[in-house]
DNA sequence: CGTTATGTTTCACT
DNA sequence: CAGTGAAACATAAC
């Protein structure tokens, strides 16, 4: 489920398991989840130890006592996992690290679209991965720069990780019915005002969905996540949400409540 | 059995 | 170069 605010928890799991212990074995039951060879991985992370953790977006970037940053990318189905017993290895736990403690780290991945690679740098990688700043520390100035030369639909654009770091399918869904704006309104089209309201419902989403734990049963009651299915009507005007494709995606919104 | 899923990358076109 | 739509990746769950 992993948009900015998942991978945000993500993180605080990672930081409070297990950071600071040596890794004494790599398993991997797929090897298409790796970026490198295995024994490339082997050489960057048996003896060594995960040192701290940042996040961009929804990479995760985790440095270790080696020369090397571990990238991880949860894709749409992956999340962490730290258990004592090897039996408790999740069914999905592709990948798994050892710990000396006796301990181990899966990334659980059902669907595989997630993966692990070594970089250099993280700034090194954000450029090549052409990431911009992550959606939560991104300054208004930046947001509208990224936008101002656009001419397509605002959801894409949000979508766009070169524009908001971290913003998923479900968070433009949110992001666009908080700033009330059509999902295919062309940005090109839209008054500075409109654009800031977007930015703002922007730091809004992400702000509660992490102070929430990205459990979207305990966002505020106007949230589109309570009702973002077929059949469910809007919190506000009671109308019938709306379900098209945008850029490919599955789009929910509210016919009069986001004005085109 | 067919459809759908919270993501990214690539590619053939406009 | 900017943008688009589609496809590919791989698999569980409804």
């Amino acid at each position: 489920m992993p948009e900015l605010p998942e991978v945000h928890g993500y993180k605080t799991y990672i930081d409070s398991t297990s950071l600071h212990q040596r890794i004494i074995a790599l398993d991997c039951r797929d090897s298409r989840l790796l970026k490198q060879s295995k024994s490339y991985f082997e050489t960057q992370l048996i003896n060594h130890e995960f040192k701290s953790t940042h996040r961009i977006g929804k990479y995760l970037f985790v440095e270790t006592t080696s020369e090397k940053v571990l990238v991880i990318h949860f894709g749409m189905t992956g999340r962490p996992n730290y258990y004592k017993s090897e039996s408790d290895r999740p069914k999905f736990g592709h990948i798994q690290l050892s710990f000396e403690n006796g301990y181990h780290f899966a990334f659980e991945n059902k669907r595989k679209f997630g993966w692990w690679d070594l970089t250099d740098s993280i700034s090194n990688f954000k450029a090549d991965h052409k990431l911009s700043d992550d959606a939560r520390d991104l300054s208004l100035e930046n947001f509208k720069a990224s936008v101002s030369a656009r001419k397509t639909d605002i959801k894409k654009i949000i979508m766009d990780q070169s524009v908001a770091a971290g913003v998923g399918n479900w968070m433009a869904d949110e992001i666009l019915y908080q700033s009330r704006i059509h999902p295919t309104r062309r940005v090109d089209q839209m008054t500075s005002e409109e654009i800031e309201s977007v930015f703002d419902a922007m730091k809004k989403v992400i702000e509660v969905a992490i102070e929430n734990d990205a459990h979207y049963r305990d966002f505020p009651e106007d949230f589109l996540m309570h009702f973002r299915k077929e059949g469910e009507t809007c919190f506000h005007t009671g109308a019938e949400i709306e379900k098209i494709k945008v850029g490919g995606r599955t789009t929910y919104f509210s016919p009069e409540w986001q004005k085109k």
